[in-house]
DNA sequence: CCCTTATGTTAACAACGTGAACATACCGGG
DNA sequence: CCCGGTATGTTCACGTTGTTAACATAAGGG
């Protein structure tokens, strides 16, 4: 029951490539991953990804989607005063990732139902705990756009200032 | 003194490249500019920008800084409640230009001089205004996430929506 | 047992960023 | 006025990427 059988079929050469997809993107960022590096981490042929996915923007979507899933879990039921911390927290330890589930891929999510759906589910959470829609919103753009202030270098990424800007005075 | 004299020199190719990369731009995102179709566009060859530019990199930073000189313009000496909606609507407007001017090429703006001082002139503004530096970081980074997050389609780019989030109650 | 289907491979193509070597135009000093 | 250096553009080349088409092999059910 070795795991690493040599065969002509790989065994889950899917989850394989997501695994290798994943690596990249949290070493190298969004541009790091690329279909043939992915393969070759997999230990397969530049085009054996074909056989799993319709192309890269749909791996990339599947990627996302499993992101989206575990990020929702680790937020959901929190209180809000917790949630925005927690999210900016994430965006800064893990860039790609963050890029990658609410990056440009999210405009096409409709042509990937399980990121659609993933998303969904996770930004529900959010809703859910919020005094109103308006009010999850306010919340959710302050919280995403420092985010990526921080990560693009337009501000210092200190956890000082975060916990400032999150509690405002009154 | 006609302006398209053909000679083996181009006149201001410099400026022509930008121009190119601008319209690229402006049409298909920040995927869609290419050293190559720049070159195109210009009439020239494949590696002739090189002779302005030491790489891609840099002819997207001068792009970036000629945007920041515009943007802070315009938006400079404005009382703040118009900045926000002004900041929003730039960037749903033009939405590659946002991408670019904001996003990742920032970090390396250390690299790039011009980037890093057009960028931050154009944000002088926007503290200028801010009755206090915090204040400034909140509106800001409320825009900024809105913007995202209306571009990368979580939310809807509503005029009305836009309104309403950046005028609390109270 | 064989045949269908799933899965992986090889070969090929066009597009990209970029470097090296070469060509041509321009411009200032003799 | 010419001549040589420098700025600017070209050609050729290389390695990388995403993707398609044609082929090969393994797996599994009638």
């Amino acid at each position: 029951m070795s795991t690493s059988e040599k065969s002509y079929h790989h065994g889950d050469l899917r989850a394989a490539l997501l695994d290798a997809a994943d690596t990249l993107l949290d070493q190298g960022g969004d541009g790091a991953v690329s279909l043939r590096e992915v393969a070759r981490m997999a230990g397969v042929s530049p085009t054996a990804a074909y056989r799993h996915f319709a192309d890269k923007e749909a791996l990339l979507a599947a990627l996302a989607a499993r992101h989206f899933a575990q990020f929702g879990a680790a937020l959901g039921g929190r209180p809000l005063a917790e949630m925005g911390p927690a999210y900016l927290r994430f965006a800064l330890a893990r860039p790609g990732r963050f890029r990658l589930m609410f990056g440009p891929l999210l405009q096409r999510s409709r042509q990937h139902p399980a990121l659609a759906q993933a998303s969904d589910a996770a930004l529900a959470g959010l809703y859910a705990a919020a005094p109103s829609p308006d009010a999850a919103l306010r919340a959710w753009g302050l919280v995403h756009g420092l985010a990526h202030l921080m990560l693009d270098g337009a501000l210092p990424a200190e956890e000082g200032l975060i916990t400032r800007l999150l509690n405002p005075p009154g």
